[in-house]
DNA sequence: TGCCGTGTCAACTGATGTGTTGATAGGTGA
DNA sequence: TCACCTATCAACACATCAGTTGACACGGCA
């Protein structure tokens, strides 16, 4: 680095190797921080809107977190990394039909939502788009990750559509995009621990879906 | 008024009534916005951005546009009338069954998505959401209008169901949902021009979910 | 020729945010 | 008791935008 961190960096990274309640305290600052970005959005969130959640004063936020940026990274990653990990192993298992590693995958995508709430859902909102044009080295591991993780759902979709497990006229990409539209565009009303669960959900919407996606005589050859 | 509006503002009323390509030139702004919105969000698009995309100095452009907010009011508004209006049409439309005017609603919606693209998007990615906390006197016409096209949405689900056109198992609230849900996701991926029309991809999602809807000798008694 | 409207822009003002610094109060352990 | 570490915050330095002002150039047109 050209310049040495300075002090309050220092204290930050100190904190970072050791400590009981520090943890803690980080911790419920992201939780009120996921709430607001939720509620406001990432941008039109301040700081000082975290830290008075919080009860702190804006510079004590900063001891506990370096920047909006980073709270907003670490609210994300292992959250994206389950879900995407859960893809790959299905992706790998032959155990299952393909049409069986669809609804698994997109179970246990929505029972992540919920028992992430609100995290993933601010990534979906806001910023699931726009990292797309970003040019940090963080956002492109993100995309690496997110375009295999969406090759992965399109493979699955295509090869039970090839088994015949459904109809096969219309495109595996708009396919994808019905199935997952419904789910992904959950975060726009969906509340955990009102009504359904999160896994009753992805079970309606699954059988809105098979119901329509059914081969037939008249579409399949 | 307590102050007499100054120079620059008593100009653009005075273009208001009457010019010729100054309204052009207005919209060319709206446009470039709207698509620079689309792409980079409303609160992270400067001024400055949407006047160098037009070749303008960033005070020329305000002799065409009041400010960001006006700009995105002027860019919705109409587009939002539309559809709402052609609810209430259908509502009151006894030519047709409850399906076939939500079939009606569905299509005209993402027809009207594609025909008014990026704008229509713009509103859904960004402040569909964030509007409901607004407090202004024109965020609360908005929410009043999107709750009854809502609730109409709503009243047509219901009453299919009701007269066996869909299956009665699931919550009117979820069906709703998962259909508009389909729909509403095109913001992140659909682009006009490029494979399907609009109303094509609203035909292929309705064959999916009215497939997965149809009343059955196990779901409806 | 001189007046006036249209469109343009350099420069200013003011508000709002971010992240940092340095000082301080209170607890803890030797 | 003293040294030290943790957590806190008032104050500061910057940066970025939004929206405004006042001047000016150009082209009718009277």
């Amino acid at each position: 680095m050209t310049q040495l961190s300075n002090i309050s960096r220092r204290r930050r990274s100190a904190q970072l190797d050791g400590s009981a309640d520090y943890a803690a305290k980080r911790k419920e600052l992201l939780q009120i921080a996921a709430q607001l970005f939720k509620a406001n959005g990432f941008q039109a969130t301040r700081i000082i809107d975290i830290a008075s959640a919080a009860g702190l004063d804006r510079a004590t936020a900063y001891y506990y977190i370096g920047s909006k940026e980073e709270l907003f990274r670490a609210m994300i990653e292992e959250v994206l990394e389950g879900v995407y990990e859960e893809a790959e192993r299905l992706k790998s298992d032959p155990a299952l039909t393909w049409l069986e590693r669809l609804h698994a995958i997109f179970v246990s995508l929505m029972v992540s939502y919920e028992s992430n709430y609100p995290a993933t859902f601010v990534y979906i909102q806001e910023r699931m788009h726009q990292i797309q044009t970003e040019k940090t080295e963080w956002a492109e591991g993100i995309i690496v990750k997110a375009r295999a993780f969406d090759r992965t759902l399109l493979t699955f979709i295509s090869k039970a559509i090839e088994d015949g497990e459904l109809r096969n006229d219309l495109a595996p990409r708009i396919v994808e995009n019905a199935l997952f539209g419904m789910l992904n565009w959950t975060h726009r009303w969906f509340v955990p621990g009102r009504g359904l669960t999160g896994e009753q959900l992805a079970e309606d919407f699954w059988s809105i879906f098979i119901g329509g996606m059914k081969p037939t005589a008249a579409s399949n050859s």
